[in-house]
RNA sequence: GGGCUCAUGGUCUAGUGGCUAUGACAACUCCCUUACACGGAGUAGGUCGCCGGUUCGAGUCCGGCUGGGCCCACCA
């Protein structure tokens, strides 16, 4: 019963283990409370917790602990995302290999050990050390079997449906990767290059073509102008001869050429961008591969077979330059679309990839968007904006080694796909046969395996049934829609869109209810952290310098959705708050041993701080309703810094320490304010800094509520009989008075605690009346002997 | 180029049409008062980015502009 000193070095820990050993956080299978599920984000395995998950796991986490002690039987599980490129490459760069340097099954199996006693326990720490109140035993991985069987499940389905298609198609390429992409995974970067005028011949006629890219004039198949653009019409119906190369290729209009853009002759290469590609579909132009899927030229390149795209790229330039069919090279900087994971250069290569059908569901998709309850409301542009934009199927092939396999054979004779069944599932087709002697279409008997993996948002689009297959059947539908999606804005456009599109396909509805949105943890200016920055700060060095409270605190101080800079100054406020908590729970609890829980008549004082806290704890409840947890951390630090301790404590303090002068009953009063105020202050903040509020709660309120834990407590109500008007009128006058003395005594350079002979109030004479409810408080306070008052209008204070 | 978002004392920030615009950090002045000096009481510091409009009333709503951020498009 005795706060000594609170050291969260080894007190949150401690606490932490408390938890897991009393099941706090479990999940109830048998419980007929109403049901709360979170579709977890599953972070990817990368190491360390970065600040930005603390930052926004910390946000989810402050809904979840309201909702449970709101009296949720809260499905909270913790997935983690350890399938795919990124894991890949972070065992790669752990183990110092390569992949493609070893076989393949020998690469996986790395993986798959590395993860699971390395890299996933000590991941799995970090946030653990968050105070996640999360059930770690609801776990699953991306690339356990569980999750393998549901996502080939699924993608046998969508086959079923006809939704998943294989096709020979340009699709999205990362030369470096050698594997196809998705749109979702590029992103925009300023490179320097150059724009080289160079010389077309169409008869004796010498045509200047402006291109950045000349590596690619091997696979030239047209050159386009605009319509209305006088100066090549007499071209119409022509051909040019494409240099170096020196085959001819049409000479065409359309009005995607712009006039405006460098000579408004623009050359067509399959595949250059996405307008070569438009034009070789409605112009039905020859498909050319000037490089193949590792980066190199492939034979059409002639002389430049075997070079890699940069050294043809100069290569060509150099010899353009020596046969004068170069007229000119200017420097310029402009955007290119590269692979986010690599920072290569996309480029489109034709090839046998699986897509899966949506695009024409776009419709449906915004009607999804609309039916959720989006945190904040605008993050749903976003998704609209996407949706609206969407130009592709998705993509799903990926060329890797460690991912979930496609369950599908290939006939050798007529390429007829066989999907493995359902029962079997989960199937590598590398190391198992397929469900069939024979090809149902040729009747051939040699079947081939798909080599490729699945995108790792096929499986991860799936999240709210990897999470809820794992418990009981009978259970699902009362699991499922799921009641929350909290997760952080920049990938609202695969991992929450995919999840959408997935759910409504395969189930006909909307995976959660709710999206709670988080936006992003900067560095103290503002400014994205990156490595190359060296802006990093590291969660793990705050939760030591400070608290894991005092961190969760900081992701408190932004609504939803904003971004907030990380500063070592919010830190601090944290860890002060965390200690003035302890501070005035040591003082409360000191004066409360023997508090018999007995409520009489209130004094002016105590019913004054009792109001005060039912209109906190209103706010705080109506804000946690709607998840703006950052507007209920104020309404609670207002209580709790002015009202309680500022002020509250400061007047009851000579009931407390000195009942013979003041009265047993009115000691008791005092004591019966504080015992719910500092309740409900622990309460309110228990979601916020779970840790020194557990600490507290156990060292005095649990053997009362007869609770485990704060954290399954009841939360705190408004009770209507404290509600006194009168009672509050009166408090906030004594207030006014006590503020004034302060501001005098402080300005006469005296100590608060200075007596005065005589305190002399002028006000009005309902105010006097009102101030003599309180008079003994207000005396004690003041260090006042005697209160004279005389009347007037303004109240004021002279002494 | 399009969409969204943001702009409030030196710094960061609250603010849901309505008295004198919130709080924190920093600064300054004081106070070692038996919960806390990791504390307390005060002081100073703001034409709420700019222009216009709606309104009895605008930091808040509308339009435009300027400047950041994110997403998308463009990329010859």
């Amino acid at each position: 019963m005795v706060l000594d000193n609170y050291d969260p070095k080894t007190r949150e820990p401690e606490i932490e283990s408390y938890w897991e050993k009393e099941h706090i956080y479990a999940f109830d299978q048998k419980s007929d409370k109403p049901i709360y599920s979170i579709d977890t984000p599953p972070p990817t395995v990368s190491g360390k917790m970065h600040v930005g998950h603390s930052f926004s796991y910390a946000q989810q986490d402050f809904v979840i602990r309201y909702k449970r002690m709101k009296g949720h039987n809260v499905f909270y599980p913790f997935g983690t995302d350890d399938n795919g490129l990124a894991t890949e490459r972070l065992i790669e760069k752990t183990k110092k290999v390569r992949a493609r340097d070893m076989p393949r099954d020998e690469f996986v199996s790395l993986c798959l050990t590395t993860l699971e006693h390395e890299l996933r326990p000590q991941y799995l720490a970090d946030f653990r050390r968050l105070g996640l109140s999360c059930d770690f035993s609801i776990h699953y991985t991306t690339i356990d079997s569980h999750s393998q069987k549901i996502s080939q499940r699924e993608f046998i389905n969508l086959y079923e449906m006809g939704r998943a298609y294989r096709k020979d198609a340009p699709a999205m390429w990362c030369p470096e990767c050698n594997t196809g992409i998705s749109q979702v995974e590029c992103v925009d970067q300023e490179f320097k290059s150059s724009f080289n005028d160079i010389i077309f011949f169409s008869g004796q006629e010498k045509l200047v073509i402006a291109t950045t890219r000349p590596e690619l004039l091997p696979a030239c198949v047209a050159v386009f102008f605009h319509p209305t653009d006088k100066r090549y019409s007499h071209l119409r119906g022509k051909t040019a001869k494409v240099p170096l190369f020196n085959h001819e290729v049409p000479i065409l209009e359309d009005t995607r050429a712009d006039p405006e853009k460098g000579t408004g002759l623009v050359m067509c290469c399959t595949f250059g961008d996405q307008v070569d590609m438009e034009w070789q579909k409605a112009y039905n132009l020859p498909i050319m591969q000037a490089f193949s899927g590792n980066g190199k030229m492939t034979a059409i390149a002639q002389k430049y077979e075997g070079q890699n795209i940069r050294e043809a790229r100069k290569a060509m330039i150099d010899d353009m330059k020596a046969q004068e069919l170069l007229i000119r090279s200017s420097p310029i900087t402009h955007t290119v679309n590269v692979h986010e994971r690599c920072g290569t250069e996309v480029e489109f290569i034709k090839s046998k990839q699986w897509f899966i059908k949506y695009l024409d569901m776009k419709d449906h998709m915004l009607e999804w968007g609309r039916k959720l309850h989006w945190y904040p409301d605008h993050m749903r542009n976003r998704y609209e904006n996407w949706v609206g934009g969407l130009q592709w199927d998705w993509l799903i092939s990926r060329q890797r080694y460690s991912g979930v396999p496609f369950p599908i054979w290939y006939c050798t004779k007529c390429e007829n796909p066989v999907l493995a069944k359902k029962e079997d599932l989960p199937v590598d087709p590398l190391k198992h046969k397929p469900p069939i002697e024979k090809c149902p279409s040729c009747g051939s008997t040699t079947f081939e395996p798909e080599k490729d993996v699945l995108d790792t948002w096929v499986t991860s689009s799936l999240t709210p049934r990897l999470a809820i297959e794992l418990m009981p059947e009978k259970l699902w539908p009362k699991l499922y829609p799921m009641s929350l999606r909290p997760q952080a804005h920049d990938i609202i456009t695969f991992w929450l869109f995919n999840t959408t599109f997935r759910s409504n396909i395969h189930y006909g509805k909307n995976p959660w209810h709710d999206c709670l949105i988080s936006g992003w943890a900067l560095d103290p200016h503002g400014k994205k952290m990156s490595k190359s920055k060296g802006n990093i700060i590291e969660p793990q060095v705050i939760i030591d310098k400070y608290s894991a409270d005092s961190l969760r605190y900081w992701a408190s101080l932004s609504k939803p959705g904003d971004d907030a800079n990380t500063q070592d100054k919010d830190f601090v406020t944290g860890q002060k708050l965390v200690n003035k908590l302890w501070n005035a729970s040591k003082f409360t609890v000191s004066h409360l041993a023997d508090y018999d829980g007995k409520e009489e008549k209130l004094e002016t004082m105590d019913a004054w701080l009792l109001i005060k806290l039912n209109k906190a704890i209103a706010e705080a409840t109506d804000a946690f309703d709607v998840y703006a947890y950052n507007q209920a951390r104020a309404s609670i630090d207002i209580f709790f810094w002015q009202h309680l301790c500022d002020n509250y404590l400061e007047i009851v303090k000579d009931r407390l320490y000195n009942p013979e002068q003041r009265g047993t009953r009115e000691r008791h009063s005092g004591q019966v304010a504080l015992y719910h105020a500092l309740l409900s202050v622990l309460k309110i903040y228990a979601p916020i800094i779970p840790h020194i509020t557990e600490a507290i709660y156990l060292d005095y309120y649990a053997e009362k509520e007869k609770k485990k834990s704060i954290h399954i407590s009841a939360w705190p109500t408004v009770n209507d009989k404290w509600n006194n008007p009168e009672a509050e009128k009166a408090g906030d006058l004594a207030i006014t008075v006590l503020a004034d003395v302060r501001k005098q005594k402080s300005e006469r350079k005296i100590s608060l605690k200075t007596e005065i002979p005589t305190l002399t109030i002028t006000c009005t004479k309902e105010e006097e009346k009102l101030l003599s409810l309180v008079l003994a408080d207000l005396k004690a306070a003041t260090q006042a002997k005697e209160i004279a008052f005389i009347r007037g209008e303004n109240i004021t204070v002279t002494f």
